[in-house]
DNA sequence: TCTGGGGTCCTAGGACCC
DNA sequence: TCTGGGGTCCTAGGACCC
């Protein structure tokens, strides 16, 4: 791991990635409307019209010509179909994905070893090291780097056939907005000198990390490009965003990044989560939620367990009707990866809500990671299951008060968390007794 | 014809301990 | 008994990203 800030960084994205994927192995659908997406309640077979589609997917990506009609990524497929009825749909493939995003980052490995990786389409490359690069004083190294990055393209298509973006900078901030300058197929260098005339009249949204309401905010304030961000004085921002995140808004303004490229970082938690394709009522549909629970926990336990992971805090998710979402989590004093216990405690978590709606979603994540082998030894012996709770004696809407008194909640409660359930693709899993 | 799934990080308040 | 500060752990929610 380095933990020095770079002095020259790129940051390499490849170019609608899924899409791009896509037409590698269906090229006479290149100049087609094409919609990549959904998954579960849709069309799975490929060359079918999106006009006919039903269920709750989203867009993941779709092309030029797609998005021509108004449709972009995140979008719901219902109202995408709406929009371009005419287009192909697509599923998503994520093994194909992640094959080919193995192949690009190994090509640049073999180049410019040291990597960030940023998810399945994007890295951060920490250049001072590289031949071409290293051996470069003053503005020759951009030079150089420039030279690399060109390199770096003709490797990543020559190894898949597709093409990236690539932008150079002397930390990631700025090579991140400078690989979005040019896109598709760009390579863009961000210099210092380049600022106020190629990144302070962009808008605020481009810096990553200002989002949907950081950037609305900002226009209420009358904010509306980086320079006019850079403009303010921090304490404004402080005032406005709060301590921290109002100076970082000072900082990424004028370009200052120092965060280095992390080769390795450990996860800090895995989950698995699903949306249903009809709303379910936690007391008549009790038996699939029951069901549904099951799974999801089964799925983080094996999960945790391929990884060689163990976590202390087990979570549940819901997403009601109205999309209102709350969570639930407990710690636990070992740390596990065994179904039976996260089952456990995920219906512990689930008795503190109050499950007045249909529900929409449902989740279980297990967080506090640690290496299997490698944790650390409690520090009381472990006669008790469950951590003994702390904090929050504060009632909140969703949450039922303990002890349960209400006859009608506690019903509904009971009915959810049945313990036995009538159909379950596990029984196995079933906890005796009732606490 | 509303809004996926898998993550990270931050904030904030209370409990608890010193 | 009261007052108070600092640090850490735990929980809930939210912003943001790919």
């Amino acid at each position: 791991m380095v933990a020095r800030p770079p002095r020259l960084v790129a940051h390499l994205d490849m170019d609608a990635f899924y899409a791009s994927v896509e037409l590698l192995r269906r090229p006479e659908l290149r100049g087609q409307a094409l919609v990549i997406g959904g998954g579960r309640g849709g069309l799975e077979a490929p060359g079918r019209r999106l006009g006919s589609y039903t269920g709750r997917g989203v867009v993941t990506t779709a092309t030029y010509e797609a998005r021509a009609f108004g449709v972009h990524s995140g979008m719901g497929l219902m109202k995408a179909a709406a929009l371009a009825p005419h287009a192909l749909l697509l599923p998503v493939d994520f093994d194909e994905y992640r094959r080919l995003s193995r192949k690009f980052k190994l090509a640049v490995a073999r180049q410019a070893p040291c990597i960030e990786d940023r998810g399945i389409d994007e890295i951060y490359i920490d250049l001072d090291d590289v031949p071409g690069v290293h051996e470069a004083v003053g503005h020759d190294r951009w030079g150089g780097a420039r030279a690399v990055a060109q390199e770096l393209k003709n490797n990543v298509y020559e190894a898949t056939g597709l093409r990236c973006s690539i932008g150079l900078a002397n930390n990631k901030l700025l090579a991140k907005v400078a690989s979005d300058l040019d896109k598709p197929d760009g390579l863009s260098l961000l210099m210092p000198e380049d600022l106020p005339q190629r990144y302070w009249p962009l808008p605020v949204r481009r810096i990553h990390g200002i989002g949907p309401k950081s950037g609305a905010q900002l226009h209420q304030l009358g904010i509306v490009t980086i320079g006019e961000l850079a403009a303010l004085e921090p304490a404004q921002l402080i005032d406005c965003f709060g301590d921290s995140l109002g100076r970082w808004l000072h900082e990424a303004a004028h370009g200052r990044d120092d965060r280095p490229v992390l080769t390795s970082s450990e996860p800090v938690s895995l989950s698995r989560e699903t949306t249903f394709e009809q709303d379910l009522h936690p007391r008549v549909d009790r038996a699939l939620l029951t069901t549904a629970l099951v799974r999801q926990v089964e799925r983080v336990s094996q999960d945790l367990v391929t990884r060689g992971y163990v976590g202390r805090t087990v979570g549940i998710k819901l997403r009601f009707d109205d999309f209102r979402t709350v969570t639930r989590d407990c710690t636990l004093e070992v740390a596990t990866d065994q179904a039976e216990l996260i089952l456990r405690s995920a219906r512990e978590c689930l008795k503190r809500v109050l499950l007045s709606r249909r529900l929409r979603l449902l989740g279980v994540r297990v967080s506090s990671l640690q290496r299997k082998g490698l944790e650390e030894p409690a520090v009381e012996p472990p006669s008790v299951a469950l951590a003994k709770p702390r904090s929050r004696t504060k009632r909140e809407p969703d949450e039922t008060p303990a002890p349960a008194r209400g006859a009608r909640e506690s019903q509904v409660q009971l009915s959810f968390f049945a313990e036995n359930p009538t159909q379950t693709d596990t029984p196995g899993l079933g906890i005796q007794g009732g606490g």
